[in-house]
DNA sequence: TGAGGTATGTCAAAATGCTGACATGGAGAA
DNA sequence: TTCTCCATGTCAGCATTTTGACATACCTCA
C-alpha cells in the first residue's frame, strides 16, 4: 500500500536506521552523553549550561524566553533557574519592574563557571566537528536549520 | 584566553546559535515534538514506536539490545517493553532458553498498529527531507553518522 | 573443577520533564 | 474605563528516565 515516488523519498532508506529521524536521535544523544560526562566535571547539568550561555549571550532575558531558548517548558526551566540561582551563578531582583518577567544575568562566579565549562563543550564539539569535512559544514548547519524550521521547531 | 586556530573552529560561528551542537538538538527537538504530537493519535510514544519499529527490523531482540538500539538505558526499555507487553502489542516468552534474554517478537496486532503509525511518522521524515536540497541529503546521512561516531555513540 | 569477567534482567530511589491548572500583569478593542 | 485576550510565573500531580545496586547466567581460562 505504498505510493513509491521518488520525490518523497529520494534517498531509497533500506530500514530505518538509514532515516533522517534515526541518524538525527543517534548524533543528538551521542552528543548528550559526551557533554553530561565532560559537565558533570564542572558541576553542571547540560540544561543548566545551555541557560548559562544563553544568559552570556543575551543577558536579561526571562524565564519564559530561556525556555524557549533551551527547548524546554517554562516549568523545567524554572527549576534549572532555582538551582543556579541557590549555587549563586545566576541573580534575578526579587520583584519585576515591567511585567511579571524577571531578567536573569550571570553572577561573576556564574561567568567564571560558564567559562570553565566552555572549554570542555568547545572540545567536544571540535571533536565532533573533526568527523566532517569542513567544507561541508556549512551545508550541514542551513540543513538542519531548515530541518528544525520545516517542523515547527 | 581562546586560542584562535583555524583548524579547530573553521566555521567562526558568532554565537552559540550557529553551533552544530545547538543546531543538532533544535532540529532534534522539533522532530521529537512533531513525532510526538501524531503518535499521540495513534496511542503510542516515541520510544515506544522506536522499539515497535526495531523489533520489526530485527524480530527477537532482547531487552538490552533493544536499549541499545533505542540510545536509553536497559531500565527505561523494560518500562517501555512491559507497556507494550501490557498492551499486546509484543510477546516475550515467560522463561529464557538460553541466557537470561528473552527475545520480543511483535504481536499481529502489534504489527498492526506499528503499519498505522509507520504512515504518520513517514509524512513527518517526508516534510524534514523536503527542507533540504536532495543532492544533500546522503552527506547530510554521512555527517550525522560521523558525528555520532566520533563522539562513541 | 572452580574463579574471574562480562552481560543481562530487575528492583528501589532520585532526578528530571511534562501536562494541567490558576493567578497576575500588560496591551488593545469596545 | 472596562472587557477581552495573551504572555508570564508558579503550583501540584503524574510520567518518564536515570543512577545505583544486586542476583543470575554464560563464557573463558587456569
Amino acid at each position: 500500500m505504498e505510493n513509491r515516488e521518488p520525490v518523497d523519498l529520494p534517498h531509497a532508506a533500506q530500514d530505518v536506521t538509514e532515516h533522517v529521524g534515526y541518524r538525527l536521535k543517534r548524533a543528538h544523544a551521542a552528543l548528550r552523553g559526551a557533554l553530561d560526562q565532560v559537565l558533570r566535571e564542572h558541576g553542571l547539568t547540560v540544561p543548566q549550561y545551555s541557560c548559562l550561555e544563553l544568559l552570556a549571550l543575551r543577558p536579561g532575558l526571562s524565564n519564559a524566553e530561556l525556555a524557549r531558548g533551551a527547548f524546554v517548558t517554562r516549568q523545567s526551566m524554572n527549576v534549572v533557574l532555582r538551582g543556579l540561582q541557590d549555587d549563586g551563578l545566576i541573580a534575578r531582583p526579587a520583584t519585576a519592574d515591567h511585567g511579571r518577567a524577571r531578567p536573569a544575568h550571570l553572577t561573576p562566579e556564574g561567568q567564571r563557571r560558564l567559562d570553565a565549562a566552555r572549554s570542555a563543550v568547545y572540545a567536544v564539539e571540535t571533536r565532533m566537528i573533526a568527523a566532517v569535512p569542513s567544507a561541508r559544514l556549512p551545508a550541514l548547519l542551513a540543513d538542519l536549520e531548515r530541518m528544525a524550521e520545516a517542523l515547527g521547531g
